[in-house]
DNA sequence: TTTTGACTTTGCCCTTAGGGTAAAGTTTAT
DNA sequence: ATAAACTTTACCCTAAGGGCAAAGTCAAAA
């Protein structure tokens, strides 16, 4: 029997630590002194602290370790081992964007552009937009799936050999009670003529307007500031937002070199 | 001016990030109404928002956005910029060694071993052993820069046409208060004659003493299991712990061939 | 035998970045 | 006038312990 200071010592965890794995349940001493309550741990209790300490590397909370211990079937615990492995990878990856994102942006920075791009970096005024036919497709996707609908669309209009005469036109419809997972999608390109279920017209009217260049992460202000602009000047949304893409990835190697015009259809507020 | 209900919702965020926000001073509202509290938010103030969000994305704490966003100086900001760059290329590389490390004990476990090895997975004996004369090199250092003093000390008895005649051994002297990142560690190598300030005698005598098949990174449960051994045992210890390499990365690419002895010098206790 | 130092106990507050809920008051729309 | 939507403050909660304090206990030295 090893006081708790001994076993933390052998076991390399603090008094701290294994007090509180008593008070959840998840290392009971092996005996308490029922006099001065003092915990004493068994020389077998060894194994299972240090077992909750490597499984607490691979970054398993608590809880879930408590869970894995417990139940002894091996092939479980493997499961569980390489899922987490799996959601350690994806966390790489994510981690990796986001240098790569933080580089880009730094690169920017210091060539003179701001981390946000803001109202005072655009130039927003009214304009009056007309009715035209377009193809379309709407889908409920994944936040990274925008450019494959873009292709399915390219895709059906070969197939119609309707004769595409426009920018390519994104539309985001988004409700707040949505799935915050998913977007509500509709991506056009304007058509000179045709018919059926994926052709609609589009309807035309006095948008919000601006013209952005850059790559589409760096976006970041550019909605807010428009639709702090439709407050300010008192106009209200009449449908939902859409960018058009006059240079993209067809067009450019480049992201920096991405043109985008983004659209909010409005009306006056009658006061 | 916008109601914070207004604000959230063009920046993203929730009400209770803005008024968590102004209770840290990282974003007053503009304007406050003496009548009824209630928080209005200026345009203005939107740029301040997104940035903090942004820099929230680089993984930053608020105490760091605040101190940063107050500083004006751009330099600096690139500057603290690049740096968490570097951290979190950092945290990619320890977390791809973790994956690997997992990988490889998955890959054990699913063969039978256990993940933790332990002293029923051990032989343990007292062993005796004699005084021998070593070449020996003592430094603090890193956890990971073992394997170089190792080549410092082959270099040293090259230089010194010593003659090695038996396999390393590396020392662990670390004391309780020493600095944690650090290891007071001393490799040596027994050698038929030699004199200096690089040459001593290494003591005998008792040692509790274990081999181990197997990469370092399995040693987990070793040093628990011989410690607790030593108390249940009622042995002390008369010296700094030490390993013995029979078998190394010199001698085999893969480390689950590696062959190493623990030796634990102890003398009885006296009741 | 006493004293001293090391050890242990419980209890309380603290950490991040807000989320959840409640009660009460306010504004806006019907 | 009333209901719906909005806002306020206040309180408790998260994960995994760390830090500190007061009080009790143990083991070895004097």
């Amino acid at each position: 029997m090893f006081s708790i200071g001994e076993f933390s010592r052998l076991c390399r965890v603090s008094t701290k630590t294994l007090r509180h794995y008593d008070n959840i349940n998840l290392l009971k001493p092996a005996w308490i002194d029922e006099e001065n309550n003092y915990r004493y741990y068994s020389i077998e209790q060894m194994e299972r602290m240090l077992l909750i300490s490597k499984l607490k590397t691979y970054h398993f909370p608590l809880e879930d370790i408590q869970k894995l211990i417990n139940k002894k079937e091996k092939s479980e615990l493997i499961e569980t081992l390489k899922q987490k492995a799996v959601t350690l990878v994806n966390e790489i990856e994510t981690l990796k964007q986001l240098v790569a994102q933080m580089n880009s942006d730094i690169d920017s920075f210091e060539r003179g552009k701001r981390l946000i791009f803001m109202k005072d970096d655009m130039e927003i005024k009214i304009v009056h937009t007309t009715q035209k036919l377009v193809a379309s497709i709407r889908k409920k996707i994944k936040a990274d799936e925008g450019e494959k609908l873009f292709y399915e669309l390219v895709e059906l209009i070969g197939r119609n050999k309707w004769q595409a005469c426009g920018e390519p036109i994104s539309i985001y419809r988004n409700n707040k009670d949505d799935d915050a997972n998913f977007l509500d999608m509709e991506v056009c390109v304007p058509i000179l003529s045709g018919r059926g279920q994926h052709c609609r017209i589009f309807e035309g009217g006095d948008c919000i307007y601006t013209k952005f260049v850059g790559s589409y992460d760096d976006l970041t202000g550019v909605y807010p500031a428009l639709f702090a602009w439709k407050e300010h000047e008192n106009y209200q949304l009449a449908a939902s937002p859409y960018q058009k893409y006059l240079k993209g990835s067809y067009d450019t190697e480049n992201p920096q070199e991405y043109v985008t015009e983004i659209f909010l259809p409005v009306k006056k507020k009658q006061l």
